[in-house]
DNA sequence: GCAGTTTCCTAACGATCGTTAGTAAACTAT
DNA sequence: ATAGTTTACTAACGATCGTTAGGAAACTGC
Protein backbone atom coordinates (compact mmCIF):
# COMPACT_ATOMS: atom_id res chain seq x y z
CA UNK A 1 0.00 0.00 0.00
CA UNK A 2 2.12 2.80 -1.05
CA UNK A 3 2.22 6.67 0.21
CA UNK A 4 2.38 8.96 -1.97
CA UNK A 5 3.40 12.55 -1.62
CA UNK A 6 2.55 13.50 1.66
CA UNK A 7 1.00 16.36 2.37
CA UNK A 8 2.37 20.21 3.20
CA UNK A 9 -0.47 21.26 6.08
CA UNK A 10 -2.01 20.26 9.11
CA UNK A 11 -5.40 19.80 8.31
CA UNK A 12 -6.27 20.37 11.95
CA UNK A 13 -5.02 23.33 11.59
CA UNK A 14 -5.84 24.27 8.47
CA UNK A 15 -10.09 23.57 9.12
CA UNK A 16 -8.92 26.05 12.02
CA UNK A 17 -8.07 28.75 10.46
CA UNK A 18 -11.72 28.34 8.30
CA UNK A 19 -13.46 28.37 10.89
CA UNK A 20 -11.78 31.49 12.03
CA UNK A 21 -12.72 33.23 9.03
CA UNK A 22 -16.22 32.68 8.47
CA UNK A 23 -16.65 33.61 12.25
CA UNK A 24 -15.15 36.71 11.58
CA UNK A 25 -16.80 37.39 8.00
CA UNK A 26 -19.54 34.97 7.53
CA UNK A 27 -20.52 32.59 4.99
CA UNK A 28 -21.05 34.85 2.26
CA UNK A 29 -18.42 37.65 3.98
CA UNK A 30 -15.65 35.04 3.12
CA UNK A 31 -13.86 34.47 -0.24
CA UNK A 32 -12.31 31.35 -1.38
CA UNK A 33 -9.34 33.63 -1.93
CA UNK A 34 -9.73 34.15 2.41
CA UNK A 35 -10.13 30.66 3.15
CA UNK A 36 -6.70 30.11 1.06
CA UNK A 37 -4.76 32.83 2.38
CA UNK A 38 -6.04 31.93 5.95
CA UNK A 39 -5.74 28.54 5.65
CA UNK A 40 -1.94 28.66 3.25
CA UNK A 41 -3.43 26.12 0.89
CA UNK A 42 -3.71 26.07 -2.76
CA UNK A 43 -7.65 26.10 -3.56
CA UNK A 44 -7.14 22.86 -5.29
CA UNK A 45 -5.43 21.67 -1.79
CA UNK A 46 -8.66 23.02 -0.39
CA UNK A 47 -11.03 21.71 -2.44
CA UNK A 48 -9.38 17.97 -2.65
CA UNK A 49 -9.04 17.91 1.77
CA UNK A 50 -12.34 19.58 2.37
CA UNK A 51 -15.03 19.81 -0.85
CA UNK A 52 -16.47 22.84 -2.15
CA UNK A 53 -16.91 26.06 -0.06
CA UNK A 54 -20.25 25.31 1.02
CA UNK A 55 -19.11 21.60 2.53
CA UNK A 56 -16.05 23.33 4.08
CA UNK A 57 -18.59 25.63 5.90
CA UNK A 58 -20.58 22.77 7.69
CA UNK A 59 -17.16 21.63 9.20
CA UNK A 60 -16.53 24.64 10.20
CA UNK A 61 -19.76 25.21 12.04
CA UNK A 62 -19.57 21.45 13.52
CA UNK A 63 -15.52 22.46 14.67
CA UNK A 64 -17.44 25.56 16.10
CA UNK A 65 -20.14 23.85 17.92
CA UNK A 66 -17.98 21.30 19.32
CA UNK A 67 -15.50 23.62 20.69
CA UNK A 68 -15.60 27.73 21.30
CA UNK A 69 -19.49 27.47 20.16
CA UNK A 70 -20.39 24.98 22.60
CA UNK A 71 -21.51 27.57 25.53
CA UNK A 72 -24.71 25.55 26.05
CA UNK A 73 -23.34 22.37 26.94
CA UNK A 74 -21.74 23.90 30.17
CA UNK A 75 -25.05 25.38 30.77
CA UNK A 76 -27.07 22.64 30.65
CA UNK A 77 -24.74 20.22 33.03
CA UNK A 78 -26.36 23.23 35.84
CA UNK A 79 -28.64 21.59 38.47
CA UNK A 80 -31.34 24.53 39.05
CA UNK A 81 -33.06 26.12 36.50
CA UNK A 82 -31.44 29.42 37.39
CA UNK A 83 -28.13 28.38 37.77
CA UNK A 84 -28.81 27.32 34.01
CA UNK A 85 -30.03 30.05 32.80
CA UNK A 86 -27.17 32.44 34.68
CA UNK A 87 -24.43 30.08 32.84
CA UNK A 88 -25.94 29.89 29.67
CA UNK A 89 -25.83 33.98 29.73
CA UNK A 90 -22.85 34.38 31.13
CA UNK A 91 -20.88 32.19 29.21
CA UNK A 92 -22.21 32.94 25.95
CA UNK A 93 -20.72 36.66 26.97
CA UNK A 94 -17.31 35.05 27.40
CA UNK A 95 -17.61 33.07 24.30
CA UNK A 96 -18.57 36.09 21.64
CA UNK A 97 -16.03 38.37 23.10
CA UNK A 98 -12.84 36.28 23.65
CA UNK A 99 -9.52 37.56 23.98
CA UNK A 100 -8.22 35.06 21.35
CA UNK A 101 -11.16 34.60 19.16
CA UNK A 102 -13.44 36.68 17.09
CA UNK A 103 -15.94 38.51 18.02
CA UNK A 104 -19.41 36.87 18.17
CA UNK A 105 -21.35 34.11 17.13
CA UNK A 106 -20.53 31.93 14.01
CA UNK A 107 -24.03 30.94 13.87
CA UNK A 108 -25.55 34.36 13.91
CA UNK A 109 -22.77 36.37 12.13
CA UNK A 110 -23.80 33.80 9.16
CA UNK A 111 -27.65 33.50 9.28
CA UNK A 112 -27.69 37.12 8.29
CA UNK A 113 -27.79 39.21 4.85
CA UNK A 114 -28.32 36.29 3.14
CA UNK A 115 -28.55 36.20 -0.80
CA UNK A 116 -30.69 33.58 -2.00
CA UNK A 117 -28.35 31.73 -3.73
CA UNK A 118 -27.22 30.81 0.08
CA UNK A 119 -30.65 30.17 1.35
CA UNK A 120 -29.64 25.97 2.12
CA UNK A 121 -27.22 27.39 4.22
CA UNK A 122 -29.12 30.07 5.83
CA UNK A 123 -31.97 26.81 6.37
CA UNK A 124 -29.09 24.65 8.28
CA UNK A 125 -28.49 27.38 10.13
CA UNK A 126 -31.69 28.32 11.54
CA UNK A 127 -32.39 24.47 11.96
CA UNK A 128 -29.26 24.44 14.77
CA UNK A 129 -30.49 27.17 16.35
CA UNK A 130 -34.18 26.13 16.74
CA UNK A 131 -32.48 23.10 18.40
CA UNK A 132 -31.13 24.97 20.59
CA UNK A 133 -34.32 26.84 21.94
CA UNK A 134 -35.68 23.34 21.87
CA UNK A 135 -33.02 21.48 23.90
CA UNK A 136 -32.85 24.50 26.77
CA UNK A 137 -36.52 24.34 26.91
CA UNK A 138 -36.57 20.11 27.71
CA UNK A 139 -33.80 21.05 30.31
CA UNK A 140 -35.92 23.95 32.24
CA UNK A 141 -39.20 21.14 32.02
CA UNK A 142 -36.77 18.57 33.67
CA UNK A 143 -35.34 20.20 37.13
CA UNK A 144 -37.27 18.10 40.15
CA UNK A 145 -39.39 20.38 42.73
CA UNK A 146 -37.49 23.33 43.92
CA UNK A 147 -34.38 23.49 41.40
CA UNK A 148 -36.91 23.93 38.67
CA UNK A 149 -38.70 27.02 37.51
CA UNK A 150 -41.68 28.99 40.11
CA UNK A 151 -45.24 27.77 39.39
CA UNK A 152 -46.49 29.05 36.90
CA UNK A 153 -43.21 29.77 34.28
CA UNK A 154 -43.72 29.06 30.62
CA UNK A 155 -40.01 26.87 29.99
CA UNK A 156 -40.59 27.54 26.23
CA UNK A 157 -41.28 31.09 26.55
CA UNK A 158 -38.37 31.75 28.93
CA UNK A 159 -35.84 29.16 26.70
CA UNK A 160 -36.31 31.00 23.77
CA UNK A 161 -36.41 34.39 25.69
CA UNK A 162 -32.84 33.22 26.93
CA UNK A 163 -31.71 32.26 23.22
CA UNK A 164 -32.59 36.11 21.96
CA UNK A 165 -30.70 37.62 24.46
CA UNK A 166 -28.14 35.46 23.68
CA UNK A 167 -28.37 36.20 20.02
CA UNK A 168 -28.40 39.94 20.77
CA UNK A 169 -25.07 39.65 22.80
CA UNK A 170 -23.87 38.07 19.55
CA UNK A 171 -24.91 40.99 17.19
CA UNK A 172 -23.89 43.90 19.67
CA UNK A 173 -20.70 41.54 20.35
CA UNK A 174 -19.68 41.42 16.55
CA UNK A 175 -20.29 44.94 16.22
CA UNK A 176 -17.52 45.79 18.65
CA UNK A 177 -19.88 46.19 22.06
CA UNK A 178 -17.21 45.74 25.22
CA UNK A 179 -17.38 43.11 26.76
CA UNK A 180 -18.32 44.46 30.48
CA UNK A 181 -21.33 46.13 28.54
CA UNK A 182 -23.08 42.73 27.98
CA UNK A 183 -21.97 41.61 31.07
CA UNK A 184 -24.10 43.93 32.38
CA UNK A 185 -26.72 42.99 30.07
CA UNK A 186 -26.41 39.08 31.44
CA UNK A 187 -27.03 40.32 34.94
CA UNK A 188 -29.77 42.43 34.29
CA UNK A 189 -31.23 39.92 32.72
CA UNK A 190 -30.75 37.55 35.72
CA UNK A 191 -32.01 40.06 38.23
CA UNK A 192 -35.79 39.24 36.48
CA UNK A 193 -35.34 35.81 35.91
CA UNK A 194 -38.56 34.15 37.82
CA UNK A 195 -38.01 33.10 41.74
CA UNK A 196 -40.43 31.43 44.25
CA UNK A 197 -41.93 34.05 46.18
CA UNK A 198 -39.78 33.64 49.47
CA UNK B 1 -34.98 76.35 -18.58
CA UNK B 2 -35.40 73.17 -20.65
CA UNK B 3 -37.31 70.66 -19.63
CA UNK B 4 -35.17 67.36 -21.21
CA UNK B 5 -36.41 63.94 -21.16
CA UNK B 6 -38.99 62.66 -18.80
CA UNK B 7 -38.30 60.67 -16.10
CA UNK B 8 -40.16 56.46 -17.00
CA UNK B 9 -39.34 55.79 -13.69
CA UNK B 10 -40.97 57.34 -9.75
CA UNK B 11 -38.32 58.15 -7.88
CA UNK B 12 -40.02 57.37 -4.00
CA UNK B 13 -41.04 54.16 -5.29
CA UNK B 14 -37.67 53.24 -7.17
CA UNK B 15 -35.99 54.23 -3.39
CA UNK B 16 -38.95 51.82 -1.80
CA UNK B 17 -38.20 48.91 -4.00
CA UNK B 18 -34.51 48.99 -3.08
CA UNK B 19 -35.33 49.34 0.95
CA UNK B 20 -37.31 46.29 0.30
CA UNK B 21 -34.53 44.64 -1.52
CA UNK B 22 -31.74 45.39 0.95
CA UNK B 23 -34.30 45.18 4.48
CA UNK B 24 -34.85 41.04 2.64
CA UNK B 25 -31.00 40.24 1.97
CA UNK B 26 -28.74 43.23 3.45
CA UNK B 27 -26.20 45.13 2.55
CA UNK B 28 -24.02 42.75 0.97
CA UNK B 29 -26.11 40.30 -0.18
CA UNK B 30 -27.82 42.62 -2.97
CA UNK B 31 -26.21 43.06 -5.95
CA UNK B 32 -26.83 45.45 -8.52
CA UNK B 33 -28.89 43.39 -10.47
CA UNK B 34 -30.92 42.61 -7.79
CA UNK B 35 -31.65 46.61 -7.48
CA UNK B 36 -32.09 47.13 -11.16
CA UNK B 37 -34.83 44.43 -11.15
CA UNK B 38 -36.84 45.46 -8.09
CA UNK B 39 -36.63 49.33 -9.17
CA UNK B 40 -38.04 48.37 -13.29
CA UNK B 41 -34.78 50.65 -14.38
CA UNK B 42 -31.48 49.93 -15.51
CA UNK B 43 -27.93 50.35 -13.84
CA UNK B 44 -26.89 53.63 -15.27
CA UNK B 45 -30.30 55.16 -14.09
CA UNK B 46 -29.51 53.97 -10.75
CA UNK B 47 -26.34 55.76 -10.56
CA UNK B 48 -27.61 58.88 -12.35
CA UNK B 49 -30.95 59.05 -9.64
CA UNK B 50 -28.45 57.74 -6.37
CA UNK B 51 -25.02 57.12 -6.86
CA UNK B 52 -23.73 54.12 -6.51
CA UNK B 53 -24.50 51.08 -3.87
CA UNK B 54 -23.59 52.46 -0.95
CA UNK B 55 -24.83 56.02 -1.00
CA UNK B 56 -28.33 54.09 -2.45
CA UNK B 57 -27.96 51.96 0.59
CA UNK B 58 -27.74 54.95 2.89
CA UNK B 59 -30.73 56.17 1.55
CA UNK B 60 -32.55 53.24 1.41
CA UNK B 61 -31.48 52.77 5.08
CA UNK B 62 -32.71 56.21 5.70
CA UNK B 63 -35.86 56.03 4.43
CA UNK B 64 -36.54 52.74 6.88
CA UNK B 65 -35.37 54.74 9.79
CA UNK B 66 -38.65 56.91 8.79
CA UNK B 67 -40.77 54.74 8.07
CA UNK B 68 -41.39 50.95 8.93
CA UNK B 69 -38.10 50.94 11.15
CA UNK B 70 -39.63 53.91 13.20
CA UNK B 71 -40.57 51.10 16.20
CA UNK B 72 -38.36 53.09 18.82
CA UNK B 73 -40.37 56.51 18.26
CA UNK B 74 -43.66 55.24 19.70
CA UNK B 75 -42.23 53.60 22.26
CA UNK B 76 -40.22 57.39 23.04
CA UNK B 77 -43.68 58.91 23.30
CA UNK B 78 -44.96 56.58 26.46
CA UNK B 79 -45.36 58.00 29.61
CA UNK B 80 -44.20 55.53 31.48
CA UNK B 81 -40.68 53.49 31.91
CA UNK B 82 -43.07 50.58 32.08
CA UNK B 83 -45.25 51.39 28.95
CA UNK B 84 -42.00 52.88 27.24
CA UNK B 85 -40.65 49.36 27.68
CA UNK B 86 -43.68 46.86 26.78
CA UNK B 87 -44.34 49.68 23.67
CA UNK B 88 -40.81 49.37 22.30
CA UNK B 89 -40.94 45.70 22.35
CA UNK B 90 -44.27 44.67 20.68
CA UNK B 91 -43.80 47.51 18.12
CA UNK B 92 -40.34 45.78 17.49
CA UNK B 93 -41.91 42.36 17.22
CA UNK B 94 -44.66 44.05 14.74
CA UNK B 95 -41.98 45.63 12.72
CA UNK B 96 -40.08 42.76 11.99
CA UNK B 97 -42.87 40.01 11.49
CA UNK B 98 -45.03 42.70 9.10
CA UNK B 99 -47.48 40.70 6.75
CA UNK B 100 -46.61 43.46 4.17
CA UNK B 101 -42.52 43.32 4.62
CA UNK B 102 -39.88 41.53 4.76
CA UNK B 103 -39.16 39.55 8.01
CA UNK B 104 -36.17 40.91 9.92
CA UNK B 105 -34.40 44.79 10.87
CA UNK B 106 -32.49 46.38 7.77
CA UNK B 107 -30.10 47.63 10.25
CA UNK B 108 -29.27 44.45 11.75
CA UNK B 109 -29.89 42.32 8.42
CA UNK B 110 -26.86 44.62 7.03
CA UNK B 111 -24.39 44.66 9.66
CA UNK B 112 -22.92 41.06 10.41
CA UNK B 113 -21.02 38.93 8.03
CA UNK B 114 -19.43 41.74 6.61
CA UNK B 115 -16.27 41.68 4.33
CA UNK B 116 -13.53 44.11 4.91
CA UNK B 117 -14.07 46.11 1.88
CA UNK B 118 -17.69 46.89 3.57
CA UNK B 119 -16.51 48.08 6.58
CA UNK B 120 -17.63 51.83 6.62
CA UNK B 121 -21.28 50.33 6.17
CA UNK B 122 -20.67 48.08 9.00
CA UNK B 123 -19.50 51.60 11.31
CA UNK B 124 -22.42 53.46 10.09
CA UNK B 125 -24.53 50.82 11.36
CA UNK B 126 -23.15 50.77 14.26
CA UNK B 127 -23.38 53.68 15.00
CA UNK B 128 -27.38 53.74 14.57
CA UNK B 129 -27.57 51.19 17.21
CA UNK B 130 -25.44 52.54 19.46
CA UNK B 131 -27.51 55.80 19.09
CA UNK B 132 -30.89 53.89 20.06
CA UNK B 133 -29.26 52.71 23.32
CA UNK B 134 -28.25 55.99 24.21
CA UNK B 135 -32.00 57.40 23.51
CA UNK B 136 -33.22 54.89 25.47
CA UNK B 137 -31.42 55.03 28.49
CA UNK B 138 -32.29 58.76 28.31
CA UNK B 139 -35.85 58.58 28.08
CA UNK B 140 -35.79 55.92 31.12
CA UNK B 141 -34.07 58.61 33.21
CA UNK B 142 -36.61 61.49 32.38
CA UNK B 143 -39.26 60.14 33.72
CA UNK B 144 -40.28 61.90 36.85
CA UNK B 145 -41.02 59.54 40.09
CA UNK B 146 -43.70 57.21 40.25
CA UNK B 147 -43.43 57.06 36.42
CA UNK B 148 -39.75 55.99 36.46
CA UNK B 149 -37.87 52.99 37.07
CA UNK B 150 -38.19 51.78 40.77
CA UNK B 151 -34.81 52.91 43.00
CA UNK B 152 -32.22 51.29 42.59
CA UNK B 153 -32.48 49.77 38.75
CA UNK B 154 -29.96 51.32 36.05
CA UNK B 155 -31.47 52.64 32.97
CA UNK B 156 -28.33 52.12 30.90
CA UNK B 157 -28.61 48.47 31.57
CA UNK B 158 -32.59 48.20 30.81
CA UNK B 159 -31.98 50.30 27.42
CA UNK B 160 -28.76 48.08 26.50
CA UNK B 161 -31.20 44.57 27.56
CA UNK B 162 -34.45 45.54 25.47
CA UNK B 163 -32.27 46.69 22.44
CA UNK B 164 -30.65 43.29 22.72
CA UNK B 165 -33.71 41.90 23.08
CA UNK B 166 -34.49 43.44 19.83
CA UNK B 167 -32.08 43.08 17.93
CA UNK B 168 -32.43 38.54 18.82
CA UNK B 169 -35.79 39.29 17.70
CA UNK B 170 -35.02 41.00 14.53
CA UNK B 171 -32.19 37.64 13.99
CA UNK B 172 -35.05 35.37 14.75
CA UNK B 173 -37.87 37.31 12.56
CA UNK B 174 -35.08 37.19 9.81
CA UNK B 175 -34.95 33.34 10.29
CA UNK B 176 -38.35 32.67 9.86
CA UNK B 177 -39.15 32.42 13.47
CA UNK B 178 -43.52 33.01 13.71
CA UNK B 179 -44.91 36.25 15.05
CA UNK B 180 -46.68 34.65 17.90
CA UNK B 181 -43.64 33.07 19.48
CA UNK B 182 -41.82 36.37 19.13
CA UNK B 183 -44.70 38.08 20.84
CA UNK B 184 -44.22 34.89 23.82
CA UNK B 185 -40.63 36.39 24.12
CA UNK B 186 -41.70 40.11 24.58
CA UNK B 187 -44.05 39.00 27.39
CA UNK B 188 -41.76 36.98 28.88
CA UNK B 189 -39.76 39.76 29.19
CA UNK B 190 -42.67 42.14 30.42
CA UNK B 191 -43.00 39.60 33.05
CA UNK B 192 -39.85 40.43 34.79
CA UNK B 193 -39.27 44.17 33.87
CA UNK B 194 -38.63 45.59 37.32
CA UNK B 195 -41.43 47.10 38.97
CA UNK B 196 -41.61 48.70 42.23
CA UNK B 197 -42.95 46.69 45.48
CA UNK B 198 -46.37 47.20 46.30
C1' DG C 1 16.38 2.17 -11.45
C1' DC C 2 10.97 2.01 -12.42
C1' DA C 3 5.73 1.83 -11.67
C1' DG C 4 1.97 3.34 -8.71
C1' DT C 5 -0.15 6.68 -5.84
C1' DT C 6 -1.11 10.88 -3.62
C1' DT C 7 -0.54 15.80 -3.12
C1' DC C 8 1.15 19.92 -5.03
C1' DC C 9 0.44 24.32 -7.72
C1' DT C 10 -0.03 27.27 -12.04
C1' DA C 11 -3.32 28.71 -14.92
C1' DA C 12 -7.43 29.16 -16.47
C1' DC C 13 -12.64 28.42 -16.74
C1' DG C 14 -17.42 30.84 -17.14
C1' DA C 15 -20.18 33.70 -14.21
C1' DT C 16 -21.06 37.65 -11.72
C1' DC C 17 -19.50 41.67 -9.18
C1' DG C 18 -19.90 47.18 -9.15
C1' DT C 19 -19.34 50.67 -12.43
C1' DT C 20 -19.16 53.60 -16.64
C1' DA C 21 -18.45 55.17 -21.84
C1' DG C 22 -21.04 56.26 -25.53
C1' DT C 23 -25.18 57.04 -27.93
C1' DA C 24 -30.10 57.09 -29.01
C1' DA C 25 -34.51 59.01 -27.44
C1' DA C 26 -37.76 62.49 -25.57
C1' DC C 27 -38.69 66.54 -23.92
C1' DT C 28 -38.60 72.54 -23.91
C1' DA C 29 -37.43 76.95 -25.80
C1' DT C 30 -36.42 79.73 -29.58
C1' DA D 1 -37.11 73.07 -37.55
C1' DT D 2 -33.26 73.44 -34.67
C1' DA D 3 -30.46 73.85 -30.60
C1' DG D 4 -30.11 72.68 -25.84
C1' DT D 5 -30.90 69.61 -22.07
C1' DT D 6 -32.05 65.65 -19.55
C1' DT D 7 -32.92 60.77 -19.30
C1' DA D 8 -32.66 55.79 -21.00
C1' DC D 9 -30.31 51.90 -22.65
C1' DT D 10 -26.88 48.71 -24.87
C1' DA D 11 -22.61 47.15 -24.22
C1' DA D 12 -18.72 46.74 -22.19
C1' DC D 13 -15.01 47.63 -18.56
C1' DG D 14 -11.56 45.34 -15.12
C1' DA D 15 -11.97 42.77 -10.91
C1' DT D 16 -13.32 39.02 -8.33
C1' DC D 17 -16.38 35.15 -7.53
C1' DG D 18 -16.33 29.68 -6.86
C1' DT D 19 -14.40 25.94 -9.24
C1' DT D 20 -11.50 22.74 -11.97
C1' DA D 21 -8.13 20.81 -15.84
C1' DG D 22 -3.68 19.34 -16.33
C1' DG D 23 0.78 18.32 -15.11
C1' DA D 24 4.96 18.60 -12.10
C1' DA D 25 6.64 16.95 -7.53
C1' DA D 26 7.32 13.73 -3.65
C1' DC D 27 6.52 9.84 -1.55
C1' DT D 28 6.28 3.87 -1.20
C1' DG D 29 6.95 -0.66 -2.99
C1' DC D 30 9.39 -3.49 -6.30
Amino acid sequence: MPGGRPRSYDPEAALNAAMLTFWTQGYEGTAMSDLTTAMGMSAPSVYAAFGDKETLFRKAVERYMAGPGDYLRVALDQRTAEALARTFLHSAVEAVTGDDTPHGCLIVQSALAVNPRAASVQEYLTGLREDGVQILADRLRSFPGADGLPPGSDPSSLARLLVTVVQGLAVQAASGTERDALRTVADQMMLCWPRKAE
